[in-house]
DNA sequence: CAGCATCCAACCAGATACTG
DNA sequence: CAGTATCTGGTTGGATGCTG
């Protein structure tokens, strides 16, 4: 870990996941594949679409996924993660690995 | 990991880091053992009185930091991580690794 | 189907002043 | 020294309506 946390680039990392939907977006696509947007919207209970949208451009823009338009009748659009994107899961999983923890963690503390 | 998004606890994580200073301050504290609050202060170029207070707090109510009163004149207080806090060192460790990797590459497109 | 535009509420964070 | 209180501006997220 770098020893001069001046250079901290914890937060470049935190700036790509932070978004209320981000982490279960990606979840979803690391997953799943590719993703149609609809399809994408029903696997995110309560999201809307103008935030689907939002999220998606945020980390399209961030080279995290990859957005592909069908010219068709309807509108088809797919989107995936990028190989750089996929670079993301250890983190994800760090992440998701100590949250599972907590979550019990503080589960345990109400029962008391 | 989790094969269930709905589930998902990087949400949890993402909680406990989010918040404009405590990534930095966590460092800090993680390399440094114990510090006062103004030496604090004083590492983390920026930050008001306030807000150090504020996300103090938080990660105490989190269980992550350790706050420690002196009753002096005048007064001193010191913040070290729990043993708790410790867990999220691979967290860390795992978004700074690839926040480096990350704003590297951006600085490379910027050259092209 | 997959958006965009607009408007609005809530929250977050900063500046400043005051205190035991 | 290590806070608290208050005010304020900026950003984020949500509701709704419209479009190719």
């Amino acid at each position: 870990m770098e020893k001069i946390p001046e250079l901290c680039h914890v937060d470049d990392a935190l700036s790509i996941l932070s978004g209320k939907w981000k982490p279960i977006i990606l979840l979803h696509l690391l997953h799943k594949g590719t993703l149609r947007f609809n399809t994408l919207k029903r696997s995110v209970p309560g999201i809307t679409q103008k935030m689907l949208t939002v999220q998606l451009r945020e980390l399209e823009d961030e080279d995290i996924i990859r957005r592909v338009v069908f010219p068709e009748i309807p509108p088809k659009v797919e989107y995936s993660m990028t190989d750089y994107g996929r670079s993301l899961e250890p983190v994800l999983e760090a992440m998701h690995q100590w949250g599972t923890r907590h979550s019990l963690r503080k589960q345990e503390k109400k029962d008391c």
